[in-house]
DNA sequence: ATATCAAAGGTCAGTAATAGTCAAAGTGTA
DNA sequence: TACACTTTGACTATTACTGACCTTTGATAT
């Protein structure tokens, strides 16, 4: 097994004890892994994404940290469902069908669907060239539908 | 926790205990927390700024002082003021000054806070180049202030 | 009144402590 | 051999902390 491997698995391990919740320092770990910090993120972006169920947050400077948090998936199949579902680039009429039927499936509320159309609409995405503006949205999207699994 | 963080939540403290306005000696805070004066203040602009909700006065000389007063905004207010005074652009740094400042004035509750705050966070835009990314956090912040008001 | 002094607070640029990005180089496996 | 996955490190960005130097205010002496 490879050091990334490593890592990960020390990274759930660490979650299983806070209960859902791991706290890391980039430095720290890369020391005990003995590994360059860059590789941390390499771990991050590979194995906690949030297609595979996770919210990760992090703060720069003295004091800084790497939090990563994995979401209540199990009575949210749909919404994770969706996540995987939606590859690098989503069209807005798409999006709203995912909407539509996660809405249907009382997988979020009326407000909360509102929230999500209006953040990934053409309107908040004008400033990005036309040929871009999927690529954006599948991307916010992605992150707002993990985000609402969050407690 | 780092030192800017105990002194802001002393700071907190004690505006809460006084009712909405904290009156400071910069010298004292300085010595209770064994730091450089110079930390006070900068503890005051990066957490205590006008977006965050506060005004910040003071006096030098004998008997000088820091005052720190929350000021109260009625929430629909709030957020029409917010959406005017954010232009073109708009950093996550006072992105999240704002939100903070509406939540706290119970503009709109936690879960809308983390839901605005994810759509304009850096991974959410992240397939947007970093000097092109606050132009696009300002219109989907507008956007989504403005949708909170529709109900 | 005026000059002077002591006691605050203010600014700003520099240093330290973290984390992020990206592309090149390495490795293993179908 | 291709190809995908992993590892590395140079460069960048952000946040916290420090200290030298500056400004304002009030009191006191002349």
């Amino acid at each position: 097994m490879g050091t990334s491997d490593l890592i990960a698995s020390f990274i759930l391990d660490i979650m299983e004890d806070a209960g859902g919740t791991a706290e890391l320092s980039r430095q720290n770990l890369a020391e005990r892994f003995s590994c360059v910090p860059s590789q941390i993120n390499y771990v991050i972006s590979t194995r906690f994404s949030p297609e595979h169920g996770y919210i990760v947050e992090s703060r720069r400077g003295g004091g800084g940290f790497i939090r990563i948090t994995r979401v209540q998936a199990s009575p949210q199949r749909l919404i994770m469902h969706t996540v995987n579902s939606v590859g690098a680039s989503l069209d807005l009429r798409t999006a709203a069908a995912f909407v539509s039927n996660m809405l249907g499936s009382d997988a979020f509320d009326l407000k909360t669907a509102k929230l999500i159309m209006t953040a990934i609409s053409d309107r908040a995405l004008s400033p990005i060239s036309p040929e871009h503006r999927d690529i954006v949205r599948a991307s916010i999207f992605k992150q707002l539908l993990v985000s609402t699994l969050a407690e």
